[in-house]
DNA sequence: ATCGAATATAACTGTTAAGTTATTGTGTCA
DNA sequence: TGACACAATAACTTAACAGTTATATTCGAT
């Protein structure tokens, strides 16, 4: 007995073979939007540029909170920071994560819809 | 000063609202896609429904691990399930995600074709 | 029935990271 | 200068979760 699969399709047919560092890469991106408050901030941040304070208010963290998530993104580009007398600024610097929230919740409601549709026919 | 933390939110300037329970969803959704294994297997699956022991050997992780990962893809709708005898065929239940993947990979492109630009001019 | 292969699950471990409190640094204004 | 507001950082606690080992379950073949 041989392991059956081994034969039939090993790895070839692949499209590409998305190396173990690129994936790291694309899932580090991923992870940056998979905590509800920097959402939350990014989403403050979608109407302009916002001071830590105001982003402090309209979030409901604590300040540290803010400035940690902040500094976050800030490091791997998702925000970019301007200092102004003492107070700093922030806004977004990577425009794509919009069209990826988007996609999400495009695709959560194309999954509610279905779902209701099933239930309500 | 207002408290905040018993009511959503009491700015009035934004574009949408965003309840909380929505961030949390879309969170949740990203952090499916914050894993290098969890993205291997959907790479995998991109190419075609596979078996858990495909799965395995394609991937280099264990049984458990990958099985577990399938776990959690299905209980949240990214993978479906087709059971033959004795053995578990996945495939991709959500193409969204290969659309999101898509727009995050060309945002990393992007980037560094910009860096490369800076430097080589 | 029995053995082995395919898959799932349980229990445990280790790491990561979100949030907190406390503190520090820095600019502004009295 | 001192006092205060804004922001960043440090140290800590805790919870979530990826991966492991071990075990259970189910099917097919003998």
């Amino acid at each position: 007995m041989l392991k059956n699969s081994e034969s039939n399709n090993a790895e070839p047919s692949n499209a590409e073979p998305m190396s173990d560092e690129m994936l790291e890469l694309i899932a580090q991106r991923f992870r940056l939007l998979s905590d509800p408050m920097r959402l939350k901030i990014l989403h403050q941040l979608q109407s302009g540029e916002k001071s830590v304070t105001e982003l402090v208010e309209n979030t409901g963290a604590s300040q540290p909170n803010v400035s940690k998530h902040l500094s976050t993104l800030r490091t791997h580009g998702l925000v970019k920071r301007r200092q102004e007398g003492n107070m700093a600024f922030f806004s977004i610097a990577a425009p794509f994560i919009f069209d990826v929230c988007n996609t999400v919740c495009d695709s959560m409601k194309t999954e509610w819809e279905q779902r209701s549709n099933l239930l309500g026919s």
